[in-house]
DNA sequence: GAGTTTGAAACT
DNA sequence: CAGTTTCAAACTC
């Protein structure tokens, strides 16, 4: 699921998307094991998703380091025109290898590099680098695209942006022991299809990525309906960062979109792609915390007609293990119709992607912002977790970068213009609250009903430390995994700190300012407080930590222990950011080992029975009474349980100590909130004054009283004032009657004044 | 704002 | 697991 670029997806027609040229018609589910997650033994119903993908993917890997634009297989012959890029066969399961094939591949169209490749049995394609082509080190940093034909006729078109410097797989699904070719020869050889694939990486990290990495693309299975209708893809990626320490917080992007062409009358149909990354293509990524597959539907628009069809992409989300891979891959019988994408053919797509369980699909949304790197998010239902991959804006802005503008339905998402160093980009924003209340309870396969805390998240390392591997599940709710720097790890980012990004990329997109940094972000919103409700402390300003000695990556400090990258604190020497990947994923593996569920919420539900909301764990006051904010309890407004060890407690449901303090806060709080609420209305009141008489002087309509109530007016006014005060004494007024002539008079030399002062000139006043 | 108190987290 | 130390927030002046 990546970022494709209309101009690229122009390139492709919906006919020619479709899968069926690949796919076998007549292999049956079962003949390849490997494979078996991919095939379906149904043409319309979408392919069950898989959680795994074959451990020793046969498959035709094509480095990345190669620079080829096209890649060509015409399943017969092509003729290579320029420099060559021979490419080897990985395939490990001879058995079904089918026959190699030269491929042809073209770069920027000037460029033809030759390599074969190999359909495997279970129909993947591995298009290894064996050495660089001469034209290699021109073309790394430009977008390639590679087109593949199967023997079959079928199609492939892999695009890469940027220097991913990654070989790219390209695994078909399952379709039994018959060959590529063969499978090709029935209804494919009729109808080509095309698959799309757009990788996106960043140039900065090709010397951390190394040729090891391997992407995986499995294009799954196929299906016998016509080429028109829709087709879904199991898109896996495999992440492993072993060896790799790179500490810049960009990493490698890799994006693949697969287009699919979808008739609205004809059934779904499901494409498997994995996207492998790293030299152990066996490890994996569990995703769901739940370990079950969770449905994900990615649907990505670009530059499509109007009417076009929608393109989704139906994605079962796997994590394993963190730092090693990720699957998504597609569930079976929910509809991606699910997903409904709004596309701008005038915007620039973003890609949204859709997650949801077996028995209860979710939404789930991609969308990239403003940050030095596009960020896409994915929420998995259930656990609310938010697996973010950074996107770093490539080089390769010649080939335009592109996403698919979505938007999820039930959401409320506000367009916005991203603008990144590169690219700009209308972005669906969509706030993590909304999406929290957009997303249904999840259950898992089982049936099992996922915690719907939310209070907080957990920042993981985008992690080259395949050692970290923390449990998801103790991962608090919001917790969002980007790249990690350097590399292709996933960090794990608090929903709270994506939502500021989002914020700040909407402030800074919004008035075209440029390329924001998360530093910059002044905007800040936090998800609740353990135990806090969601509603009223969703976007309240989070309180800046002081942290001045342990570097943020202790408990200690508040940001580290909500999952929350510092922002706007005033500690020092902080680590907890995104610079410091590798010592905070540390500190939290650090933290996760004395304590699994440092991350969890302390706050929960007790037992049946007992108050909704209590400590996990209880607090341990001796001298507050548990009636001070030393107090966990009593911060979070709940009160002391039998978990508690506290001495002397008073914050009990009948101590009147406690009844008194609560009194008191409320009316404390009751004070604020009126003064709060009075200060904005004078502010109001004052500016909207300000407003109106602001262009009464300017325009000479009004002025100012200081305009015209100048000295020597109140100089005259005086005069007059005294002189009727010298009349009435010579007439011996009594002193009432006296004052009544001076307010009179006074009366009267207001009137002149105010009578004079809509006039230009200085007013007159005369007694 | 500086200093003190407090209790959780970290350490031994 | 208990005792001690470290730490940062809460609190007081």
């Amino acid at each position: 699921m990546d970022v494709v670029s209309p101009e690229l997806n122009s390139l492709l027609p919906d006919e020619i998307m479709d899968t069926e040229a690949i796919i076998m018609d007549d292999d049956p589910p079962s003949e390849s094991p490997a494979a078996s997650g991919q095939s379906q033994p149904s043409d319309d119903s979408p392919v069950p998703m898989e959680t795994d993908v074959p451990a020793v993917p046969e498959i035709v890997s094509l480095c990345s380091d190669a620079p080829p634009t096209q890649l060509t297989q015409a399943g017969t012959t092509s003729t290579p025109t320029g420099s060559t890029l021979s490419s080897t066969l990985t395939s490990t399961t001879p058995k079904t290898t089918s026959s190699l094939s030269r491929v042809s591949l073209t770069s920027g169209g000037l460029q033809k590099l030759s390599a074969p490749f190999t359909l495997s049995a279970n129909h993947q394609i591995i298009l290894n680098k064996v050495a660089s082509s001469p034209g290699a080190d021109t073309a790394r940093s430009q977008g390639t695209t590679t087109t593949t034909t199967t023997p079959g006729g079928q199609q492939f078109m892999v695009t890469t942006i940027g220097k991913s410097g990654q070989p790219i797989v390209l695994q078909l699904p399952h379709t039994g022991s018959k060959s590529a070719s063969v499978q090709g020869l029935g209804e494919a050889k009729a109808n080509p299809q095309h698959f799309k694939v757009v990788t996106v990486s960043s140039a900065s990290q090709v010397s951390t990525l190394q040729a090891q990495q391997l992407k995986t693309v499995q294009i799954a299975k196929k299906t016998q309906v016509s080429s028109a209708g829709p087709i879904k893809f199991v898109f896996t990626k495999a992440v492993n960062n072993k060896g790799l320490t790179a500490q810049t917080s960009v990493s490698n992007v890799i994006t693949g979109r697969v287009l699919s062409t979808s008739s609205p009358v004809t059934p779904p149909r499901t494409i498997t792609l994995s996207e492998t990354l790293g030299s152990s293509s066996s490890s994996k990524i569990a995703i769901s915390p739940l370990k079950s597959p969770s449905k994900l539907t990615v649907v990505s628009v670009a530059s499509q007609v109007p009417n076009s069809p929608q393109k989704s992409v139906s994605l079962p989300l796997n994590m394993a293990h963190l730092g090693h891979q990720i699957l998504l891959q597609q569930s079976t019988a929910t509809s991606p119709a699910k997903v409904v994408s709004i596309h701008s053919t005038t915007m620039k797509p973003v890609q949204t992607v859709t997650v949801g369980g077996v028995g209860a699909p979710q939404f789930k949304t991609i969308f990239p912002l403003s940050t030095p790197s596009n960020v896409q998010q994915i929420q998995v239902p259930g656990s609310r977790f938010h697996y973010v991959r950074l996107v770093t804006a490539t080089t390769g802005s010649s080939t335009g970068h592109a996403s698919s503008p979505i938007t999820n339905s039930s959401m409320t998402a506000k367009p916005m213009v991203v603008n990144t160093t590169q690219v700009r980009m209308s972005v669906p924003i969509v706030p993590a609250q909304t999406m929290k209340q957009v997303v249904p309870k999840p259950l898992t396969s089982s049936g099992q009903v996922l915690t719907t805390q939310t209070q907080q998240r957990l920042i993981m390392p985008a992690t080259s430390l395949p050692q970290i591997q923390p449990n998801l599940t103790n991962l608090p709710p919001g917790t969002m995994l980007a790249p990690g720097s350097g590399n292709m790890g996933y960090a794990v980012l608090p929903a709270q700190y994506i939502t500021q990004l989002q914020q700040s990329a909407y402030v800074t997109l919004a008035s075209s300012s440029g390329f924001s940094t998360p530093t910059g972000i002044q905007t800040q919103a936090r998800l609740p407080l353990n135990g806090l409700s969601t509603s009223g402390a969703a976007f309240r300003p989070r309180k800046p930590c002081n942290c001045t000695k342990s570097q943020c990556l202790k408990l200690y400090c508040d940001c580290f222990a909500n999952g929350e990258f510092c922002q706007n604190c005033n500690c020092t020497n902080c680590f907890n950011n995104l610079e410091h990947e590798t010592d905070r994923a540390k500190a939290i593996k650090a933290c996760l080992d004395r304590n699994p569920e440092a991350f969890k919420p302390k706050i929960g539900k007790g037992k049946e029975g007992e108050s909704d909301r209590r400590h996990s764990k209880g607090c341990n006051c001796k001298r507050s009474g548990c009636l001070k904010n030393y107090c966990e309890c009593y911060e979070a407004k709940i009160m002391c349980s039998s978990t508690c060890k506290c001495v002397g407690c008073k914050n009990f449901e009948e101590s009147p100590e406690r009844k008194t303090l609560m009194h008191l806060a409320d009316a404390a709080e009751v004070r604020v909130q009126q003064q709060t609420a009075a200060k904005t209305k004078l502010s109001s009141q004052i500016s909207d004054l300000l407003t109106r008489t602001t262009p009464a002087i300017t325009s000479g309509g009004g002025r100012m009283p200081y305009t015209f109530v100048t000295k020597e007016v109140a100089e005259v006014t005086c005069e007059c004032l005294l002189e009727q005060a010298e009349q009435a004494e010579l007439n011996q007024q009594p002193q009432a009657t006296a004052e009544r002539m001076i307010l009179e008079e006074f009366g009267r030399c207001l009137m002149r004044i105010i009578s004079s002062a809509g006039k230009t000139d200085c007013p007159s006043i005369n007694c």
